[in-house]
DNA sequence: AACTATTTATAAGA
DNA sequence: TTCTTATAAATAGTT
């Protein structure tokens, strides 16, 4: 735009255009942030050259220009197509709940159509063993509040022989004779007597979610 | 860049910066447009003003500039942070690949010790009814395969016979006995002489990928 | 928004 | 590519 005006439209001498672009581009760059720098603008500029080069500007990163720009724009989430990276994983944890539910499934005898009888017997074995343990620990529980019950018997009754001592009125019957809470074998006779809220030892209370939902 | 030069650096009068946003932000995008037109070269201008204000001017159209330049840049997938959505539906995904390794564990047996009293006597309970069908399924395929290898030794008795009548040598002594067969009760005896190859019936070959891995 | 004095950008040539 | 330079274009400050 000097010694001569010119016209606006692609330059056909390829030499004329590539210093023009390398002129312009100059110019542009530096108008560019000149206006973000004066008038605090968030500013973004990238340019291609004919050859393909690239040249960008960008006030802050170009990612959160960029970024900023899809957020206003009207193609807000049509670029935000999930990664195949996302994808292959979303996959993988796919499957894995489909065979960790399967394989729910068939502790739970079901779905077992379509098992070997080699893949039977391991089940059967390992669900046995299985059972084994879930009685083996529910006993060992029993017999763990049995005791506690027991302890808490005999310090409050020693505590009620006490008290009776204190106020002398040896009149009083105990009303739960320690000796029967020592010698005791079942467990609903003591659990009836007994208040949840009084054992720290264990929480026999449901807890909240079950862990075995019905499965169709 | 008239009357007076002035330094680049932000405005500080409000008015002043506006007014100076609006004439540089047109002279800006006028030289975008002429240096895309000029040089034939792919451009995309991106401006959000101090209010917030979005200006832009794209030589085709926006996503496909964005899109070429973050292919050529250095940050191929750094942009492409996933979502909430996406983060939201793979934590969903690990919950429950998490409550249903729980769930196997229990059901084999494991990690029990958090669990009251009333849960495991709900899961004995379920243990146990899933062990009564994995047995019930297996045995059926145990008489479904006797059955079957009854049948095919009465078909093969038969089929002998036949052919001893068409040689005409009668002298020739079976190697099985049908009625051996179709009294047999012992399913070892059975399985011990029969080829898994030959039946159609069931698959007692091992699948891949044991649906039952050791977990720790 | 318009004016205008100046600065800046740049087309053509070296 | 870079420098030079004449001139077009952009624009800071003013009205």
């Amino acid at each position: 735009m000097t010694r001569q005006k010119i016209e606006i439209k692609k330059i056909d001498n390829i030499t004329a255009r590539q210093v023009t672009f390398s002129k312009r581009r100059r110019g542009l760059f530096k108008k560019a942030q000149e206006l973000s720098t004066l008038c605090d603008a968030q500013l973004a500029l990238i340019v291609f050259s004919s050859t393909g080069k690239l040249y960008e500007y960008s006030s802050s990163s170009m990612q959160q220009v960029i970024k900023r720009h899809s957020l206003q724009s009207d193609y807000p989430e049509k670029s935000r197509q999930p990664s195949f990276d996302e994808l292959q994983r979303h996959a993988l944890l796919t499957r894995e709940i489909a065979e960790k539910t399967m394989e729910i499934r068939h502790l739970k005898g079901e779905k077992l159509e379509n098992l070997s009888l080699e893949e039977l017997k391991r089940l059967e074995k390992m669900i046995e063993t299985g059972l084994e343990r879930v009685i083996e620990t529910k006993d060992n529980k029993f017999i763990h509040e049995i005791d506690s019950l027991k302890r808490k018997g005999v310090l409050l009754s020693e505590e009620n022989k006490h008290l009776q001592q204190m106020a002398g009125t040896s009149g009083v019957v105990p009303i739960i004779d320690v000796e029967i809470l020592e010698q005791g074998e079942s467990c609903e006779s003591i659990t009836a007597i007994s208040n949840p809220e009084d054992l720290d030892s264990s929480d026999t209370t449901l807890k909240l979610g079950l862990p075995f939902p019905e499965s169709s």
